[in-house]
RNA sequence: GGAGAAAUGGCAGAGUGGUCGAAUGCGGCGGUCUUGAAAACCGUUGUCCGUUUACUCGGACCGGGGGUUCGAAUCCCUCUUUCUCCGCCA
């Protein structure tokens, strides 16, 4: 959510700004505008006839004391109007304010100035690419046929036990998830990130902080007896943390690291593109969160990127890093990095995390703020996330490209966290 | 799941209808003293919103929401959370 004082100060930028996000803003901001203009009228109104009757309830506190109790009797009548007018008008006021963070919470954040023109991920923009492409025989399977050859993840027994997207990972697969869980938080640590193991199920205040609610309610499972959603993301607990919160200076950055299953309902879409490991109902994910200081989130961005750069090059994918164009990046955020690894079977690129600087559009809506030393004042910090890395498409790219006559060759880095160099 | 108790500022804790945004202690910050530190002493110390060029002025907040009252931290309703006891349980 932008900041009402930021668009009060200058409309006609912000609407110039959102253009990179193909979002025409002209008629949303007119309307937040005159929305606010109406709020502070209101509350000044209800606010001077609050000081109003707090005086009169002074006096007829202090004429019964004096045991003036006649005065006090006719005073007490001069209060029902104001009351009645305080009533409504508070009201109105909680009406104006529901209506304009309404209109709010649909304006786009502002993207970065290095943010591409463009309207599908066709025109992102590469920014660096790394790695090697493996050279492999003529037969090679994808990784929906070596998961079988190798008896590593039974896609039909998820169907059978929950339903399509939920595979069950086995024997040397499952050992091999765990490896890549514990090989992401350990290189996450020795960069010092503070782990957390968060809730994987979160209340609907969370929902609404981090932005999946109201709107993308349909995105996330829901238990409806207890009013609890399952989250799409670390991001969501891990970021509500810091809902309300107001930090010292000196805290930032905060950085935190949490390993979680994902769950995401994206009903739809099936098909080739979404075969095997390529997009599922709940998937391992470890996420990485920061809070920095507004001057410095963007040192931030590009560290956090390299971060997970090494990653992938540890894994010794091949991989290239998109600077997501206007049309493409996130509602939320105001820059996006997309890290795509190639899976030589596939013959495809498979985005494994998306790292983005959401400046202060999240930390708006979470009121997630910091104080500087010897400063009264309080401000809204930035926010940042990444994935770090997600799990199934890097388990995907890693066999596909990995695939020999004798079997699937463990990457070097990962075999202390295995204990076998071969799934054969 | 059943019975009872509670929720107040960074923390501890007083406050049971008016002068309470809230005593007191601790902590934090500033100062006096000291070569320095400690101790002692003095001062200061929440957040949000509106208003003003600014000094200011006004409003709101004592777990959340609603109510009673001229007036609520204080009374009533409701939800949530925590604690104690019992039951169940990895």
């Amino acid at each position: 959510m932008l900041n009402i004082k930021r668009i009060q100060k200058d409309p006609a930028e912000i609407i110039k700004l959102l253009k990179t996000k193909n979002f025409d803003a002209g008629e949303i901001i007119k309307q937040i505008i005159n929305c606010d203009k109406k709020r502070r009228e209101i509350l000044q109104d209800t606010e001077k006839k609050k000081s109003e009757l707090n005086k009169l309830s002074k006096e007829i506190g202090n004429l019964f004391r004096e045991k003036r109790i006649d005065e006090a009797n006719l005073a007490k009548e001069k209060t029902g109007k104001l009351k009645e007018d305080i009533k409504k008008l508070d009201k109105k006021v909680v009406e104006t304010e529901k209506k304009l963070n309404n209109l709010l919470i649909q304006v786009p954040n502002i993207p970065h100035e290095s943010v591409p023109f463009g309207n599908s991920e066709e025109d992102n923009e590469k920014i660096r690419s790394g790695g090697e492409f493996p050279e492999l025989p003529g037969n090679v399977l994808p990784h929906w046929e070596l998961t079988v050859k190798y008896d590593i993840i039974d896609f039909e027994l998820g169907n059978k036990i929950t339903g399509a997207g939920f595979p069950v990972y086995k024997g040397k697969g499952a050992k091999f998830q765990r490896a890549l869980i514990n090989f992401f938080l350990d290189e996450g640590l020795k960069a010092g990130y503070l782990e957390i193991q968060p809730p994987i199920v979160v209340n609907e205040d969370s929902g609404y902080g981090t932005g999946q609610l109201p709107d993308k309610d349909g995105q996330m499972y829901y238990i409806q007896t207890d009013n609890l959603y399952l989250i799409p993301t670390a991001e969501v607990p891990v970021t509500n943390i810091y809902r309300d919160v107001i930090l010292d200076v000196d805290e930032l950055p905060v950085k935190n690291i949490a390993y979680t299953p994902c769950f995401r309902r994206e009903a739809g879409s099936y098909g080739k593109d979404v075969r095997g490991l390529n997009r599922l109902h709940q998937f391992d994910k470890v996420e990485i969160v920061q809070i920095q200081h507004p001057g410095k989130s963007y040192e931030t961005l590009e560290e956090m990127t390299v971060h997970i750069e090494g990653l992938i090059q540890k894994l010794e994918l091949p991989y290239r890093i998109m600077r997501l164009c206007g049309g493409d990046i996130s509602f939320t955020s105001a820059l996006t990095y997309d890290f795509e690894v190639f899976a030589a079977a596939q013959k495809k690129w498979l985005e494994v995390s998306s790292v983005s600087n959401f400046e202060s559009f999240q930390a708006n809506r979470l009121k997630l703020r910091f104080k500087e030393k010897g400063s009264k004042k309080t401000y809204i910090a930035h926010t940042l996330n990444g994935s770090a890395l997600a799990l199934p498409r890097i388990f995907a790219a890693l066999i596909e490209n990995n695939q020999t006559p004798e079997g699937i060759v463990i990457p070097k880095i990962l075999r202390p966290y295995t204990g076998f160099d071969i799934i054969g």
